[in-house]
DNA sequence: GTTATTGCAAAATCTTTGCAGGGTG
DNA sequence: CACCCTGCAAAGATTTTGCAATAAC
């Protein structure tokens, strides 16, 4: 388990959530957070499974869900569900702010920022009494390569 | 089949997409199109089955499946998911421009609309060289009911 | 010691697929 | 009349559940 500042803070995140739910601290639990906070990007549960089996500690597939699920709640991870039938994940630490671009031809995705979306989250929370926690933005069309395959094929 | 200028219009666009894809023009395939623009709002495709198999014209699920697949491709439909496992969709001609809160504690799904998103969309394509054709923002949240309710349990 | 949590496998749910028959172009 | 599309049922994929064993408090 390598330290970072990061997994430390939500290392700590966890623990009182856990602490405030009346929740047991399993060792579990705490690999899979750790786990989740070493992979760069998108995750699914296959993979976060596989990648916990081989290098660190097994835990059945039932538990990480369960274990995903508490993370869900407390905000430490985000859950996308991109268009296909596979839910996929990324932590949420101090990286809430990007949204993301998805190719409907070649599924490719890619992330970007923009702090107008913050301002639009402001405003409808004040305008619908919502307590907003975080958003997802996804934009989908056609990436540069596709579009100039598309182009191509038109003009045949 | 009742008679709309709306569906009139997404009756063609499908016709012309179909016939340029060279795809063939049956029944199902429109009686399933006439369907999901006689809905107000959300559905998956349990109920579009069930609602087409008492009211009109009874399809294989499979058949339902195909023709979202064509629906979704002519942007006639838009797909959401909104955090449950199955997968719910909405029309999209002319009701492009809306998005949703989801409360995370009951579920609930509120629209709202703010034209700022669109000028993000925008700034987005530009920058990034993605044709952008749809987007899908959803804001997560407790709405005003659960939020009261927790704020009880907190004083408690 | 109690009781929540885990692991395993089976079940449930949603979606896709293969194939024979039927309908569209 | 060729062959794409449909319907059916079975298969696939992902997620959930039930229950005995285990570990946290």
């Amino acid at each position: 388990m390598k330290y970072s500042k990061e997994k430390d803070s939500v290392m700590r995140i966890f623990t009182s959530y856990l602490e405030r739910k009346n929740y047991r601290k399993t060792r579990e639990r705490f690999a899979i957070l750790d786990e989740i906070y070493s992979i760069k990007g998108h995750f699914d549960v296959e993979s976060l499974y596989e990648m916990l089996k081989t290098k660190k500690y097994t835990v059945s597939i039932a538990t990480v869900y369960n274990t995903i699920e508490l993370l869900l709640e407390c905000n430490l991870i985000k859950k996308h569900q991109f268009g296909e039938n596979t839910s996929r994940y990324e932590k949420s630490f101090e990286c809430n702010n990007h949204d993301h671009l998805i190719c409907t031809n070649c599924g490719v995705v890619v992330e970007f920022w923009n702090p107008v979306v913050k301002e639009i989250q402001e405003t409808t929370s004040a305008s619908t009494g919502f307590d907003v926690v975080y958003h997802v933005l996804y934009f989908y069309g056609l990436c540069p390569k596709c579009k100039s395959k598309k182009t191509d094929e038109t003009k045949r």
